[in-house]
Order: C-alpha cells, then sequence, then structure tokens
DNA sequence: GTGTTGGCAACTGGCCGACAA
DNA sequence: TTGTCGGCCAGTTGCCAACAC
C-alpha cells in the first residue's frame, strides 16, 4: 500500500511543465524569474501577499524579513483547470559567506537579461471578441508579425492556424483577412476557444510565436473586482497591524495592464468584471496561508523550501534577484525623491514607465517586521488616478531619476507621460479632469474617524509626525542628483549642477506645507567626527543637509524620547546602547539582521525606538498609527493607571482598550496587559500598541 | 485574526445542508439514517469499504470491529458539483454502561420507523430523456402524485413547474399532457437542466414533493462501471486479506436499483455506464483512506469522530442503528436459513425482497477483524444472476423466514417473487431462462487456480470444511420455524407444524448433496446441562439437531484440534480457556469485545482457533482461504522445517513464500517470518497465513 | 403507458460588410 | 485601424404527433 500511496504522490507531482517563453508571455514582460542556481531574496512578507488569507507569523518561528536563498530549480507550470500561470520555486537558504553565494553576488547589478524574448502580443479581449457567435478582431500588428504568413494574393486571403495552448493542447483557427476596410480576423474555432476556455470580454489572449515556429496561444484572465475592507484607504497607515490585516498598503500593487485596464474600464459599458477605479485591488491570492508559514518554518531552519508564485498576482514578486535587492539597498532612500517606475502596456508590447515622488520612507510593518525593505517607499505618483492604490512599493522597483526636478509634485499636476485614456464621451473622465477637491486622502489618513475623532479634526496629537509636516514652511531647495549606488563616503560634491524647484500653480490647492515630505534628498555624510551624546553614546554621523539633520519620519517621532539615531559606519560589530546605567548591551528586541550590517543606513529605518529607550519608558502606539509616544512606565504603579494614562493621551474610553492593550517586551514576546504582575510589566514593556478592532487580537505586536 | 480565520473556517463548515427529505430521497429509501442523539455502532471495516482506496489498519490503534457511538450531529449534505448526496455524522464513542447508552438501547428494536415519508419518485433517463433536444417522458404515476395538479380542461393542458434542486436553485419546467395517446411530458427547460447537470441515460431524476408542498429534483448519477480486480470472484474467499484487498464479497453490495439496471442494462443498446452483469461492483468510495485512519484512531480513544457518508456507495451503511445490530446477533446465525433482503426498486416506489439461504456464517476477515460481525454471511441467492455480486452480507440486512421451506434451493428456482423483467426481444433473457449449466461459481469459488491447482479438482484438504458438505446425504429434515428475535431458552416445541420439504425438480441439476450446507436452521438450545470437557472446562450448551451437534464451518474445520466450542450461557464474565497446562488464562489474540459478552452465541465465530491451541500449535492460513489447518510448531526446527512443511502442506514453492508468511504472535501482534529467533516463533505464533500476493503484503493479520 | 422516430419550426451561431470612432 | 452592428444563412434545438411495444 505504501507504494500505492507513493506511485498517486508522483502523478500528482507529475504536473506538467510548460514552454518558459509560454509561460512568460502569459505572466508578462514585467516578470523576471530568476535564473536556476542564482541568488534571491524570498520575502516572507511578500510571500504573506500572497496567500488567499491572513498569514498568522506567530505560529512560526521568527525569520529575517528577507532570506537569502540560492534557486534550486524553477517549474514552470498552468492551472489546468483556467490556464492561470504559476511557477513553482525550489529556494535553498544560504548563509552569505556560503560558497555559492560569492559566485553569484559578484555578478551583474544590472546584468544582461538580454534572452531573447520571442515575438508576443496580448490583447483584451473586447465584447465583440469575446460576444458568442463572433469572431475575433485580429490586431494587424499580431497579424503580421506573430501569425503565420497569410497568402495577400487570395480571394479572400484566409488560411488555418494552429496555436498550442499551455498544455500543449491545439487549437485551429480560421484566419481570414477581409472586411471594408480590410482587417484580420478569426472566426471558425475562435468561438469554440473562447466557449472552451470560458473567456469573457476583459480576458486577455497572449499569441506568442515560438523558437521552433509554433504558434502558441495563452490567457491571462481579468482580475475579479475584489473589494477590499469598506473603506479602500484603511491601509494607508501600515503601523499596527501585521501583514494579516489586509490594506492597501500591502496588496495594492497594480501592473501597468490594471492601469490599462482601469482606463479601459471606463470605456465598457459592462466590464462588470473589471475594477472600478476607486475600489481597492485587493489581490487575493492562490496560495494556502499554511504555505507560507511552512515555508517560513523550513526557511527559518535553513531547510530547501518550495513556494509557489503567481505572476499575475497583484502582489509583486516576493523572490527577488539578490543582486537587484542589494543594489536597490545601497541607496539611502529619503522622501522627496524622484523616481520612475515601470508598468507593462496591455498589449505586453512595450513598459511605461510612471513618475513619482517618494514621501515617506517607513518600514511597512514595524510591528511584523520591523527590519524589512518590503514596501519601504510610501510613494505619491504623478498620475494618482491611475495608481492610486499603489501606495507602498518596494525600493528595487522603482528607478531613481536624476533630471527631474525634485520638488514635490501636486497629485494634479499634468501626466509627464502622454497615456492612452479612453475618449469615448460617455466615459466620465474622472481620470482626466483635475478636480479641484482638497487632496485629503492623499495627504492625511482619511480613517482617522476610527479614533472617533470627526475626521475633519485630526488633531496634532493624532497625526503624529505626519502632521507635523504642516508646521514648516516650503523651502526653496537645491537639491542633488541622486544616482542609484553606493554614495562615496564624505561629503561628495552635486556632480550636477542644482535644478531650479518647479512649483506648479496647483500648489495653490493644497495645505500650506508639504515641505518636511521632501526635505530629505541627501546624500550620506559618512562622516568620521562623531559627537558625544549625553548619556555617553556615541554618535553615529549625521546626516546633514544645509546644516540641518535629516531624519525619517521615523526618527522624527522619535525625537520625543530625546534620542536620534544615525547610521553606524561599522557594519561588523554590534551596536551598543546604553541601559541607562551607564553600562552597555546588546540591543535586545530587533530580530537578527546580517542584511542591515551589510546596509548601515538602512538601519536607521527600524533602529528607533525600544533599543534607545530609557528604563522604564515605553513606546506607545496606536493601531494604525505610524509613530508613537514615548510613556515612562516608572511613574505609574498599577494597570489601572496605565489605563488612565492611555485613556488620557488618546481620549478614548477605558472600555474600549482593555482587552486591546498588547506589548512587546524587551525580549521581543508579546503579550497582553495583564499577563504578568505590573511591576514585571513596568520594567520589561518597550511597546504598547493598542488596537482598535477587536478582531485584530493577535496582530504581531 | 484568530477571530477572521474562525469565521472562515465557519464558512468552509457552512457547505449548505439540505431538506433531510431530499436527501433521503436521492438516497433512496433502502439508506436508513439514524436519529440524532440515537445510538449506532460504527464499522471501521464498513468504512474502508466506503474509502477510495485502501486502508491500513496497521498504522492505527487497535480498535474494536463495531464502535458503539452516540449520534452528535448529522449534516444532510450535496456534493456541489454532482450533486450526489451525502452526509456528514459527528459521533461520540460511549461505553455501554453510559447513562445516554441506557436510554436508547431500551428503545425500539423494530421501532417505529414511520416518520411520514413524502411522495416521491424516481426515473432512470432513457436515451430519449438524456437526448439532446429531447424532453422528458414523466411517468404518470410521477405527474399525478408528485407534480402539481394539472388542469386538464386546457387544451392541451400545460403548466410550468417549477422545482428545487439541492442546492435550492430553483428549475423551470414546462410540463404538457398531449400526444395520442396522451402522456406527461417535461419540455421547454428541461433541455438546459439535462445539460447543466451533464446527465446521461442512465442516470436517475428523483422529484420529491416536499411537506410544504414545494416540488424538490435530484439526482442520482449512474455509477460507473468500475471493474474491480481481474479476477472478479477472487473476493469469495474472504480469509487472509483485510478489507483493503478488493474483492466482491465485500464491495458488491447492490441496492435495488442496481438491480434493476442489471436488468435494464440488457435493454439499452448503448448503456456504456452501467454494469455488465458478471462485472465486479468495485464500489470506490469517496472517502479517502486518511480519513479512515482518523476516524479510526478517534474512535479507538474514545474522541468523538466525523465520518462521511456516501448513501449511494455501492457498500453497506457502517452506522447502524444499535438495537437494530443488537436484535439481529441475537440470532443464531446458522448455514442454510433462509432469509430475504429488501432491495430498492428502481423507480423508489417499492420494496423488493430478494430471497436466499445461509451458505456459510463466518467472519469475512478472520485476520484483520476475527471478531467482527460484518458481513459474517456468505449468502446464495434464489435469483443468483441479479445478485451474484452479493456474497456477503452482514446479518442485520436480511430478515430471516419462517414459513419458506428450509431446504437449500437450486439457483434455478423460479423467482419467488414476480420481478420486472424486460420483455424486449433484443433482451438475451439471461436472468429468465435457466440454463442448466453446472452452477459451479456457486459452490466451488472458481479461483482456486490461484494456488496453482486446476479448478476442477478442489481436493479436500483445500476446500476444507466447504468441501465436507458433499459427503453428506440429504436429509429430509422437518425444520423449526425460526422468528427473528431471541429464542427462549430451553428446548422450545416448533410454534408450527413441520413443513414437508420442498424440493424442485431443479436439485436435479446439482451435486448430489447440498445438505450439509441447510442442516443447521434449529432453535437454539440452551441447555442447563453441561458436559465436563476432558480438560475439564464447563462446556457451554451444546446445539443439536437430531442429536446431532450442529457446527458452524468455521467450528468444523476447527474440529481437527480436537475442539468444539459452544455458546456460554454466560453473558458476564470472560470464558475461560485452558492454555494445555491445566492452568487457565485469559484468552489472549482476542479484542476486548464487551460486545460478544452480551452475545455468547457470537463467540462461536471467532472463539475457535488460536485462544484454543495447545502451546506450540499454530493455525496456519492461505490467504484468501476461509480455513487454517493446525500445523505443530513444536516438531518443527528451524524456519527451513517450517517452509519445507508449509510447502508440502499446500503443494506450493518455497520461492513463493520466502517473503510473504506473516503470522500473529499470542499477543496479537502481526510479525514476518525470521522477525524473531524461531524457538521464540514457535512458542508464540498462533496464526500463520501465507500471503500469495506480494502487494498485500501489509494486510492485517 | 411510455420509449422512439421523423417532421418541422424556431432559434442561435457564426460569417459577412457597413459604418464609425 | 478596429470595435460594433445588422443582415443573412445554415446548423441545431426542441416541440410535436405518430408509431411501436
Amino acid at each position: 500500500m505504501i507504494a500505492f500511496m507513493e506511485s498517486k504522490e508522483q502523478t500528482k507531482e507529475m504536473e506538467k511543465c510548460l514552454d518558459p517563453q509560454l509561460w512568460h508571455a502569459c505572466a508578462g514582460g514585467m516578470v523576471q524569474m530568476p535564473q536556476v542556481n542564482s541568488m534571491v531574496y524570498y520575502f516572507p512578507q511578500g510571500h504573506a501577499e500572497h496567500a488567499c488569507g491572513p498569514v498568522n507569523f506567530m505560529t512560526c518561528p521568527k525569520v529575517q524579513p528577507l532570506v537569502l536563498c540560492r534557486v534550486e530549480a524553477i517549474k514552470y507550470m498552468a492551472d489546468p483547470e483556467t490556464d492561470e500561470v504559476y511557477a513553482k520555486l525550489r529556494l535553498i537558504p544560504v548563509n552569505r559567506n556560503d560558497a555559492d553565494y560569492a559566485r553569484d553576488s559578484a555578478g551583474d547589478i544590472n546584468g544582461s537579461e538580454s534572452q531573447d524574448k520571442p515575438a508576443s502580443f496580448a490583447k483584451t479581449l473586447t465584447q465583440s471578441d469575446a460576444n458568442n457567435g463572433g469572431g475575433f478582431s485580429v490586431p494587424r500588428y499580431c497579424a503580421e508579425t506573430i501569425f503565420p504568413r497569410l497568402d495577400y494574393s487570395a480571394e479572400p486571403p484566409v488560411q488555418n492556424i494552429l496555436a498550442k495552448d499551455v498544455h500543449g493542447e491545439t487549437w485551429k483557427f480560421r484566419h481570414i483577412y477581409r472586411g471594408t476596410p480590410r482587417r484580420h480576423l478569426l472566426t471558425t474555432g475562435w468561438s469554440t476557444f473562447v466557449n472552451h476556455k470560458k473567456l469573457v470580454a476583459g480576458d486577455s489572449i497572449v499569441f506568442l510565436r515560438a523558437e521552433n515556429g509554433d504558434l502558441c496561444v495563452g490567457i491571462r484572465r481579468a482580475k475579479k473586482g475584489l473589494i477590499g475592507g469598506p473603506e479602500a484607504s484603511s491601509g494607508w497607515n501600515p503601523a499596527g497591524g501585521n501583514s494579516s490585516v489586509p490594506y492597501g498598503g500591502l496588496a495594492a500593487y497594480l501592473r501597468g495592464d490594471d492601469v490599462n485596464s482601469l482606463l479601459r474600464n471606463g470605456n465598457n459599458s459592462n466590464g462588470l468584471n473589471l475594477n472600478p477605479p476607486n475600489s481597492s485591488m485587493m489581490g487575493k491570492g492562490k496560495v494556502r496561508p499554511e504555505a507560507v508559514i511552512e515555508a517560513v518554518t523550513l526557511a527559518a531552519n535553513k531547510q530547501p523550501f518550495e513556494v509557489v508564485y503567481y505572476p499575475r498576482a497583484s502582489t509583486p514578486e516576493y523572490c527577488v534577484k539578490a543582486s537587484l535587492i542589494e543594489a536597490a539597498l545601497h541607496n539611502r532612500w529619503c522622501s522627496g525623491m524622484r523616481f520612475k517606475m515601470p508598468f507593462e502596456t496591455e498589449d505586453s508590447s512595450r513598459i511605461s514607465w510612471f513618475m513619482g515622488t517618494i514621501s515617506s520612507v517607513q518600514v511597512a510593518d514595524p510591528l511584523g517586521w520591523p527590519t524589512s525593505p518590503w514596501r519601504l517607499l510610501q510613494v505619491m505618483w504623478d498620475e494618482p488616478d491611475l495608481l492610486q492604490n499603489v501606495r507602498r512599493v518596494s525600493p528595487w522597483l522603482v528607478e531613481l531619476v536624476s533630471n527631474m526636478p525634485a520638488i514635490h509634485l501636486s497629485p494634479f499636476s499634468p501626466p509627464r507621460k502622454k497615456l492612452r485614456f479612453p475618449q469615448h464621451s460617455d466615459f466620465p473622465l474622472d481620470g482626466q479632469i483635475p478636480m479641484p477637491t482638497f487632496p485629503n486622502n492623499l495627504l492625511v489618513p482619511n480613517n482617522k474617524n476610527l479614533f472617533s475623532y470627526p475626521p475633519e479634526s485630526s488633531p496634532a496629537g493624532m497625526q503624529g509626525a505626519r502632521h507635523a509636516l504642516y508646521g514648516l514652511s516650503l523651502p526653496s531647495l537645491h537639491l542633488n542628483r541622486l544616482q542609484s549606488g553606493l554614495i562615496p563616503s564624505g561629503f561628495p560634491p552635486p556632480d550636477h549642477a542644482a535644478t531650479p524647484t518647479r512649483i506648479t500653480t496647483n500648489m495653490l490647492f493644497q495645505k500650506p506645507s508639504m515641505s518636511e515630505d521632501v526635505s530629505c534628498l541627501l546624500s550620506m555624510a559618512n562622516s568620521t567626527q562623531s559627537t558625544k551624546k549625553p548619556d555617553g553614546l556615541k554618535t553615529p554621523p549625521q546626516l546633514v543637509l544645509f546644516g540641518q539633520k535629516i531624519l525619517t519620519e521615523q526618527q522624527i517621532s522619535m525625537s520625543s524620547s530625546g534620542d536620534t539615531v544615525s547610521p553606524d559606519g561599522n557594519a561588523d560589530k554590534l551596536t551598543k546602547f546604553s541601559d541607562g546605567n551607564g553600562s552597555t548591551r546588546h540591543h535586545h528586541g530587533l530580530p537578527e539582521c546580517s542584511f542591515c550590517e551589510r546596509f548601515p543606513w538602512y538601519k536607521d529605518n527600524y533602529q528607533e525606538t525600544e533599543a534607545n529607550l530609557e528604563i522604564g519608558h515605553c513606546k506607545v502606539f496606536m493601531e494604525s498609527e505610524d509613530v508613537g509616544r514615548t510613556m515612562d512606565l516608572s511613574l505609574l504603579r498599577s494597570y489601572d493607571e496605565l489605563y488612565r494614562k492611555l485613556t488620557d493621551m488618546f481620549a478614548i474610553e477605558k472600555f474600549e482598550m482593555l482587552s486591546h492593550v498588547l506589548y512587546r517586551d524587551i525580549t521581543g514576546a508579546v503579550k497582553h496587559i495583564g499577563d504578568e504582575p505590573f511591576s514585571d510589566f513596568t520594567k520589561t514593556a518597550r511597546r504598547l500598541t493598542i488596537l482598535m478592532d477587536s478582531s485584530s487580537d493577535n496582530v504581531g505586536v
């Protein structure tokens, strides 16, 4: 019987692998799969976004937010039912000093990606294409470059073409060139195909001319319109939830054809399958949450593991070429930086670059993954309507631009690039006409009413550092060009002349100042001078721009505790912190991060509060608040007093909080208030989080 | 997040339960689901028959062959794809002395099953019914009793009827009464239904008038013709294999409509989906083997567990009302008994009773479940062609008949009941014309060639007790009527005058004597006289008929060891056996069976060999042999000698056996030959089994 | 009483050019 | 250049009575 079971398992595993070229054509031109044996970083966070349900990382061992792995194998596969393509990657966690790492990591940062892509063409089906009893309008480009040569001398020119699908099945279509004006059509056979594949308007079909000359046909299903939560923008604030809490910031990755779908959607009188422009693109993945847990557990134990990646899930790749990550993280990312990011056009024929500005640099999930660069960048797009759901991106997905004015652009500035807007008269043109509404959603998390505040009020105490932006006036900054790559040590002279600030008239619609948001376009000063802090801690090099210390928002928020942290130039030894008694200790509360040692600047993004706190002091966070406040627990005598204090601080009822306050202690353990005696609590608690939603009771703190 | 997970779990569990009445209509009238909170016996063996693959009970704890359980919950469900109905039963193992057992078990043995069944009707689709573009011929009965009243005054009488399927979806049909001669038809809407449900000729449709007046429609899929093994009758002999070895005896349960399908099959020019009359009805279930293991493991640990039951799998219910089992097992079953067994007719309108004779009483799987009453009875049918695959039934499925001549009937005796035979001229009438072929298949397991014997030879040594039947002459027996129920103690006078034996002319076609097979229709003598056995063991009451001890075949086979066992009138203490040294011990090798204590006679069926063996003696079984032989291991000095002895005994090559001899030792543990030193082996081995098929290496011994 | 058949009517699938965006 | 529409032809679906058993 054992033999029986085994053979059954084997059959199950015998799912056919398909031609990688067809796979890539179906996946889309933006999808870059790593080479076998190359090194990648695996991001549990990204994997979790790929899951169909919430992933509770509490149930598996702690692991680094990015795990260096060697790609042992890749299987390119397709769902037998839907033809949806996916890949199985077998990854082997490796140590940085492993031999096989050196081999790869020395390699290309902008390596030759010139594997010759075969000619392919994608078209989103129109109503007419998908109509029962209709044919398929073949775009001329496709007919002439992908299809077999048609003999135009015949009258009418007609041929039968054969196309293999992802399963190797062959489909026959009659290809005719007729009508006035002449056009290419697929007639006989098309309807069968549409019915068999259950295609609807909005789905895409991919034709590919394989290297051996065979014609292949693939399918990209239109993404179903999944409405996220009731508040599409509740995800603006990443703090307080782990990735299991659905929010736009994590799942709002859009590919270019999504963008085009949005545009196109206005064109469709009944494009029910497409996302309305303001729905949250909550991409529910196909991966089981347990599969993520399993992978993470194995990764944590340095065991080989397998992951499944759906390239067309609306989440970024979570296994990314190591060199790409490392190159990206050598940059010192700051708010205000201008970047561009590529999206694929609908027909897969070209890449559109969208421009944007980094609005802030902060870890996406400070509680769950305080040291993760995943979606580190909060961005604002020059065409906000098109990409409004893309709010957080990972650094390696964007490319910094040097020749653009490094000034914050209004969301209403005209698109930097000619985009194809639908031009039907029945299209409401939401995306085209700048509406002079207050851009509340872009600057202020529009869900502060979570905290029982009227949304309009947004008091400074609540908004924390973000709100502090409004306090500064707009400076006329002359900013350096930043290249992607490591800035040499010392203060390098700007290698480009300063560019005059461009201020658009649209600025008039904005709140007085956005300046703070863009105040930190700078180069890193790996200063050799160090100053003594009052507590005797050696201060790492300061980041200075025009004589001002430059801080990330988190650093700003931290300043209330009297500390600022700066990059530690020494990558080889652990930073030591004062425990307030003059002695030093190794810092706790931060997961091992050998990665950080190689990218010292990056530490700034997480070496923030807890480790530097005086004993008895504790950071207090509201769930979905970016920043916290410091509280001296030593002044309190009981949990009751704590509740009173918190009640005052956040103007909420004790009643609401009782069961919703979690804290992380000095060892990193997460506990509920009351889990230990109050005296122990005051000594060990380092970070305290007030959850507003009882359903998220056990998020990572 | 736990809350979130839970709610998702709930959604998953929220699979809609459907109306139990519709469920029962789809399941068929023979299916009796227990009431919630009632007591049932759960049969792991039956559960295993329900699985889609072999179940290896070696991997789970030993458990009684029937586990008394309270039914905590029943969910009536339907497959969302196929509409196939199934039930989820949640069972809580209980002890016999538990309070809640007493409550129920005092209850009805022939309890009121008169839950008012709503009117329903089933029809197997004809070619015309299932044809594309055709309508559905509504049998008059169905139209008049199930469908809403039709206004016959209209010309033509026509109405639209709405019917809810198992998912609650409503289907609309045009019901018209037209044609010459007039008949009821479903036209518009029918084709949609057929296509949507993917119905083919041979599938059945069930219409049901629910209590609230709603019309419901359900589906019974035709059973796919699954060919069992290469030898359809290899399963005739149940010995030596556990239920994981597919054989007809276990999976050949036929419902009435199967029978009718068989009949009907001759009628269908292309009834490809139906079982040819001589194919083994190997009903591959839908339950995963692991699910069985899980259930058994939980049951063994007295934990609540859940089972899924597909009423239309071709296996009997494996959760049976406790009272039914207990009533059945109060009977003393003997070969030769006449019984009837109900099958449902195809249209579910009535029950057909098929008559048969018990050909032997022996546990179905002496190695895996030596104490199980599951399929205890080997039977011969008066209409063998119809039920040729039903060879073993469980006692509770049949009803003893008293007023029939208790004489073995020829397989060719005319059916006792008018059966609906197809009357088409193109039907070969296999079932109607008594063919004077030798009924070899009924008397002799026709696969003795497994043992390299020519099938004709059937030497006494091989056939064991079965063959001994031929040695006796046909007696003219005057037999008592046997009622189902417990016979009062003492020799009760026959309450009916003896009936003259009816011998049909068909007897001429039989072998000289079938008498032994029918020699044991008797009443149980719960004698107060007891005799001393030579070894000093108190002999339980003997079963005596006309001065002869009456033995089951197993008892006969056991007589070679010099022992006979008889019912122990004392239900409250464990029977003690001599160990051959004059001392007594509690018997080993038998799983706990509190059940048996209540049905002392039943012990005869398994308290056979091992416990009574002299030390050093061992029973030897060939796989799929009913009976074993006793071997004195103490005379052997090595495994080599053992092999030689076995080779002689069964005339097989040592080569074949080497790895295929298992044994069960005195503790019940199953081992391979060679697992322990020969000296230990000779002391402990109690039952030795030669497996002929290497694939079944790990069957339960 | 009901399964099957062939006739016939209605419908739909599917190919086409025209037209318009 | 290509999406959609109406026209139109043909193949299919599906209703029906007749017929058969």
